[in-house]
DNA sequence: ATATAATAGGATAAATTTGTCTGAATTAAA
DNA sequence: TTTAATTCAGACAAATTTATCCTATTATAT
């Protein structure tokens, strides 16, 4: 399970990637509407992901977020691990710090085989994906 | 990723499961010890889950926790469940809330696969699998 | 130049989760 | 019957996560 603000960040980024044309920026106010996320906050959790370089942005009017064709190389995985760390990809099920192949908990075996499953999902999703050549318009909040 | 209450609550009950013998009771005290965790918390923990009947509990001098055959029907995800509802198995992976089959998030197909897997894991670890006549003694926590 | 509209940054506030304290009730042993 | 050891209950406190506010900075159009 992811935090919620990892959600909103990943829905956002997904947004932006769709909607990234180029000379276009897509600003913050559109981008709450769109996700359904309190705009102050997605304003934040954006800024601090382009502080670590996975989006770019432009202040100023007509200014907003980027994701250009670098930026889309990058997958939900490496999102969801630049914000919740990837104790939801590499942890143990029981929440044991040491648990592993060789010390494994009562549930390492099973739950190691779909925990590494579902980082594939996250990781083998990249933003290229949903860039607007690719898009088929896949809606982020209810209409 | 469960919360740590959650987990607390699933590294007791396996405790408790492994460790339940006849006319015996295991206490807080024990419990937190073996499983790593703050034992006023857990204590509260346990309380909420024996008025839910997931354990049995005693007051009172030698009293305890204790899970018997019918208590040991239960799985982890009933307890995870319990504590930190449904939304771990069954919602998105984006966190949106009207994702289904029908009305699919971007990631909805892959992630409803591996989520019921991840659901598997958890449904078909019951306490009886812990229990003192089966138990292999797996530790849950750094010896 | 000026007005306008956007992000950036830092402080703050609200909400939730995690953890603790205190005293009451209960049980069993001595 | 007293004492000791336990869970139970509710209030409280601390920490973390989520969300907002305010001001500064920047860029564009007019």
């Amino acid at each position: 399970m992811l935090s919620k603000t990892c959600e909103y960040a990943l829905r956002a980024m997904i947004y932006v990637a769709q909607h990234s044309r180029e000379g276009e920026m897509i600003n913050i106010k559109e981008i709450a509407a769109k996700i359904n996320s309190p705009e102050l906050f997605i304003g934040k959790i954006l800024q601090g992901l382009s502080k670590k370089g996975f989006l770019l942005s432009s202040k100023g009017r007509y200014g907003g977020f980027y994701i250009d064709d670098k930026a889309a190389r990058n997958s939900l995985a490496d999102i969801v691990i630049a914000i919740d760390g990837d104790k939801v990809f590499k942890g143990c099920g029981l929440g044991l710090d040491y648990c592993s192949s060789k010390n494994p908990c009562p549930v390492h075996h099973e739950y190691k085989k779909v925990r590494d499953e579902m980082y594939k999902v996250y990781r083998e999703t990249k933003l290229s994906k949903f860039r607007a050549e690719n898009c088929t318009g896949a809606v982020l909040k209810r209409i």
